[in-house]
DNA sequence: CAGCCCGGATCGCTCATTAAA
DNA sequence: CTTTAATGAGCGATCCGGGCT
């Protein structure tokens, strides 16, 4: 609990190492918790740094050890992306990263530019392993990943082979045929879905998950947003007039999609239930009647990622493989 | 253009300057643009660092340099912060810092054991400054980066005493006038407000700004959710059943008061007028309709700040200051 | 011969000093 | 004497080979 007295120059391993009378190879492998070292040696390197505040000094380290205990986090933004998504993957991840002791370096990518910066930092050695977000299809930012020679963990399956890849990703198609089987379970003869981005891989696989189990439901898609969720509603009512059941699949699509009904005059549950993906935590409890939803554990996910990134930097031989998380339902009200 | 023919070891400095025939130093000097290198060992180098495609190894230059050209982003969650202020300031930081090559290291700190892993970062020296996001009153993070060797830049005026910070601020209390006053201006005379957390600066300010032109109006807080706004409005309603303007202080709370207008059956603009704050892209345009707001350049804040503490670093002699930044209204359909 | 510990050498860069044009 | 270049000494850690008990 102690702090260094007056906060002059900070003090290095030598320091240390003079305080506890060892050298600086002792205190060295006292930090580096190396077994063949004695008690008594352990206890005076761990007072000595104690009484000085000792903290190691990362460049040098670094400069020795070829590793930086630091990872990217690389977002593409290659279109404008959810903001509630986004922050809470990095609040998730930069969770998971600081239990690990591991320092984040965000790299948010959206123009060409920020690509080459981020290929900079990648293979300029300031990282030792990436976790990349980019769930759109042809994204550049695929093609230069997989080139990396460092570690990289995939958030999601990216399009493209995934070959050789490590991915972690939710079982959307999985989630997709839940919400389905749960509109069908609770009596829902003539369901419909609002679809999102076609060239958005969880968004086209949830959708269908659903179709499989619906075979042949009408469609619509909301795009990214509320509003072209609440078109899209608009769209089906006129369509398919007689609809009991939504399948929205993202939770924001299924706000738009109650706003339609809503203006639609359709009472939900009671006339159309509604059911949402992603259970996210500031849409689906707030939305009135609250959500039914299906979850994915965005932080298992994330999670999962830091710790396949971490055993492939320990170089545990880890082959290539894709964990594929489970979803699971969580009903609310609107169902 | 060219790359690295194998991947092998990466070139050093020595490397480079063997190829274009100098020494080390000579090379350094290039890299570092310092004057006194003839034009000619300058192309050699800079010709040998492109066929090589060196990259100066970051942790040898630091640990000489003492300079880690990283700055750290510190984002107070203590209390859950709103999704679309987080992605929105993360994705300006991002930007602002990328623009001047400088890395970011994201620190969200929301439990004390992140407090103190901030602290250890930030006393660490795996950063040069940092940049505060801490608006709630008696956040402890504004202590512990008050306390700091380094330069610290706040964004927006911390609790407490602000002699000797440097802080960037919008003019929240000028921008809530101005919202009044556009209220007043286009004819309303029954005005009330929405106000959000008493603790936060931003909040308080920006009700106060409005307080000044309305001298005490009818105020109902709706806390930070848009749920909250739309109850805070509807008893708004009950007790001021004739108002025919609105104030909230955010665009999120606004959308719950213009959820609110609708269930009371009030037409918007033509029997009550809306304004909001923060011209959030990601509601104000998407509201119905539009909704009229004031706004504040979240990047020019940003731009700010990393204007000022990339000042501090280079020690330019800055003294400490507040930076004010205007506040726009932003005219769309709620008025 | 164990089990511990020590003193260099080293990582790749910058900077001050010194030497050459 | 000025301008440009080169040499050498670190920065603060890790790790190797060897010495001590």
């Amino acid at each position: 609990m102690s702090v260094p007295p007056h906060s002059g120059p900070r003090p290095t391993l030598e320091d240390v190492a003079a305080r506890a009378g060892v050298s600086r190879a002792t205190a060295s492998r006292v930090l580096n918790s190396s077994p063949r070292v004695s008690r008594a040696a352990h206890d005076a390197v761990t007072a000595a740094v104690a009484e000085l505040g000792y903290q190691p000094n990362r460049a040098a380290r670094t400069l020795v050890t070829r590793r930086t205990d630091a990872v990217a986090v690389v977002f593409s933004e290659s279109e404008p992306t959810d903001d509630h998504r986004l922050a809470w993957l990095i609040r998730a991840t930069a969770a998971a990263l600081a239990d690990a002791d591991v320092q984040m370096v965000l790299l948010l990518v959206r123009t060409s530019e920020d690509l080459a910066r981020a290929e900079r930092v990648l293979t300029g050695g300031h990282v030792d392993g990436a976790l990349v977000f980019a769930p759109r299809k042809g994204d550049r930012l695929v093609p230069m990943a997989r080139r990396l020679a460092l570690p990289v963990v995939f958030a999601g399956r990216p399009w493209g082979p995934t070959r050789g890849l490590h991915v972690v990703d939710h079982d959307h198609e999985g989630g997709g045929a839940l919400a389905a089987e749960h509109l069908v379970a609770s009596g829902r003869t003539r369901i419909v879905a609002v679809g999102g981005p076609r060239d958005v891989h969880p968004a086209a696989d949830r959708l269908a998950g659903a179709r499989d189990v619906l075979d042949a439901c009408p469609v619509e898609d909301g795009g990214s947003t509320r509003d072209g969720a609440r078109r899209a509603m608009a769209e089906l009512l006129r369509r398919v007039p007689d609809l009991d059941g939504v399948f929205a699949v993202s939770d924001h699509l299924a706000s738009g999609v109650l706003d339609a009904l809503r203006e639609a005059g359709r009472r939900v549950p009671e006339d159309v239930a509604v059911v949402g993906f992603d259970d996210d935590p500031t849409v689906a409890p707030h939305t009135v009647p609250p959500l039914t939803s299906v979850r994915q554990d965005v932080e298992a996910q994330v999670a999962g990622m830091v710790t396949q990134v971490l055993r492939l930097l320990r170089d545990d031989p880890v082959r290539p493989r894709r964990e594929i998380l489970p979803t699971t339902l969580v009903r609310r009200g609107t169902t």
